[in-house]
DNA sequence: CATGAATGAGTCTTCATTCAT
DNA sequence: TATGAATGAAGACTCATTCAT
């Protein structure tokens, strides 16, 4: 079969990223072995080491792509229509999280959370949650800019030091929420915003 | 009766956890291999056979100890003098935090995170970390009785919601704070203070 | 009748043939993989397995190659004009190889090596390597008896036990002269004629 | 079984050294897996890899062996009784060889010629195989300057050049000899004395 | 005929655990 | 009890060859 396309080329990565995924949701980075990856993927090991250069390749496409939603996701809350406040960005980010969730049978927070802890141990990885993190914070920014125009932002404060915080309460929402189940996507919402009004 | 004191017993223990942690810091569970903890530790395979049953058995000893801090250190802050805020108690947990990074050298986030993380595909760490989430989150659930109780608190809702969220930034501020280095203690509790004042 | 000339099949041959062997001479037999020479060769895989039935038939025709020139080259000098002698003969050889080996850039005294170790575990080689050192003592005997003829061959003995020792200095040469690089062809051919002389 | 002598180890080293050579000897260095060579020895692969770093550290340490001997043999010979000739000492040489392919049932010269193959792709070997070489050089030195002394040696010369043309005799006698089964070491040394005398 | 993606058996190596001493 | 050599089942990755296009 020679001469593929590059549409697909990209499909064949696409399938064994998925097949990848949904491995390292089941057993993690390190207890995922390439032989499930492999079987999961319906390719041959020739083929998946065609398209990816090793295990630590597919493990650097995984956290890439888990954790780049989460960025688009609240940049389109920020440059949506009608008013902003940083409660209803979060609500709709943890209802999006839950969804995505649901959508992937809970491999989502789990590799999610795997990408987490890679980036303790793994330079490469601590990068790309670096500036996954970076990309984040500057959509909360974003919406804290605008929350301020909307005169939804009521109090003072460094916007970069609430967007810290605004970004901190999604690892906490994936461990509790998600892989504890002991809490749900607008209790949590609600709990924000108990705490921030008055 | 053994010839050993159970004393002497325990703190073997202690050294081979005291090791195994190190190590954990260092590469994460499934990289830290039995040959390094028994390196570190400075004892021989066997012995430390003689106090654990083997790899499982210390990972799950490392996640009991390494969140059990939380709980305490929030339960202290709790029943501490003086009136209790929200604010006020999330900047002292920070600020221990971050101390007990520094002190172990980092290790104390990493281990944190992998044991997160290993919750996700471990059951028998999955009830490690849950238990250990209800017990913080009955201590946030204290603080938010003290706080309504003292007039810090200043709107209505539920303290539960209210305790998920507190507990919810812990994980944020470990990730950004001590593993990606992108804020300090001081300045994610000024984070959160802008956010709930007005 | 082939759509494609015989000339331009031969030609294709030699093209594969010397990727190969530059191949070859970087990584030896075993550790030249049919990847490299496919790329080296600027085909595709396809097209190579056209020419060759695989990879040992690629092995053996390299052998073949290099160990033929040593028989072609000691006949010329056998058949030359003017008196010949033993110590003429090698001097002419050794710089020939030295000239062989500067050309290819260090790869012709390396493949040749390892065609003389293939032989060592490979029947087929074996016979190469056989059929080829029976040209060179033909060559060699030759040699010895137009020196004889010519007077310049001194004492009596057997032409072929003689052969057999002008055949064995060469994989000395190849050896210390062109892989370890601690002789010269000068200073080898001088040794042998200080050894000869009296 | 803890706490094993030096002795103990080193006979284990030597037991799968000499498994690794009968391996080497049948397929050489590249075609030799670890599968067989662990086989062959009668222990475990860890047990192996306990002992040898990798697989190139088993070539390199058969390397250093199989060439080991030449420049031990040689020396003796230079040192030994009564008079000394270059072709009493290269007859002493072939025939030692001869009886050491014997031995092995002739895995000697063929590893001595994957040695010297090995030598054109792998810096180590390289090494190894130049440093053999040196020593061997050096004996024949020796020997040369005894034979001077004794009177045996009739021309004058250099003996460096003189020694590098008797160690290049050795490679073409383990190809055309042993490998080849071409000539043997009676008739090698007969042709080498016919070639010097007059 | 040419292409090069796909195959899958085979290779080296690691590592949790045991057990003879 | 303590030791650490030995085990052997995985694990990651390679590569000669084929065959659909």
């Amino acid at each position: 079969m020679p001469k593929v396309s590059d549409a697909h080329r990209a499909a064949r990565r696409e399938q064994i990223l998925d097949a990848a995924i949904r491995c390292v949701g089941r057993e993690g980075f390190h207890r995922t072995t390439m032989a499930h990856v492999i079987a999961e993927s319906g390719l041959s090991s020739g083929a998946v080491y065609g398209y990816f250069k090793g295990k630590p390749d597919i493990i650097k496409a995984i956290a890439g792509r888990a954790l780049g939603g989460f960025s688009e996701l609240l940049h389109e809350i920020a440059v949506g229509p009608g008013p902003v406040t940083t409660a209803g960005a979060l609500r709709a980010m943890v209802h999006e999280v839950e969804r995505l969730g649901a959508e992937s049978e809970g491999a989502f927070p789990k590799v999610v959370m795997h990408a987490w802890s890679e980036a303790a141990r793994d330079p490469e990885i601590l990068e790309i949650v670096g500036e996954n993190v970076d990309r984040v914070h500057a959509a909360w920014v974003e919406v804290l800019e605008r929350a301020d125009a909307d005169g939804t932002l009521k109090g003072p404060g460094s916007n970069d030091a609430m967007a810290r915080v605004m970004i901190g309460l999604m690892p906490g929402f994936v461990l509790q929420g998600l892989l504890l189940g002991k809490v749900d996507a607008t209790t949590y919402a609600d709990g924000f915003e108990s705490l921030t009004s008055h």
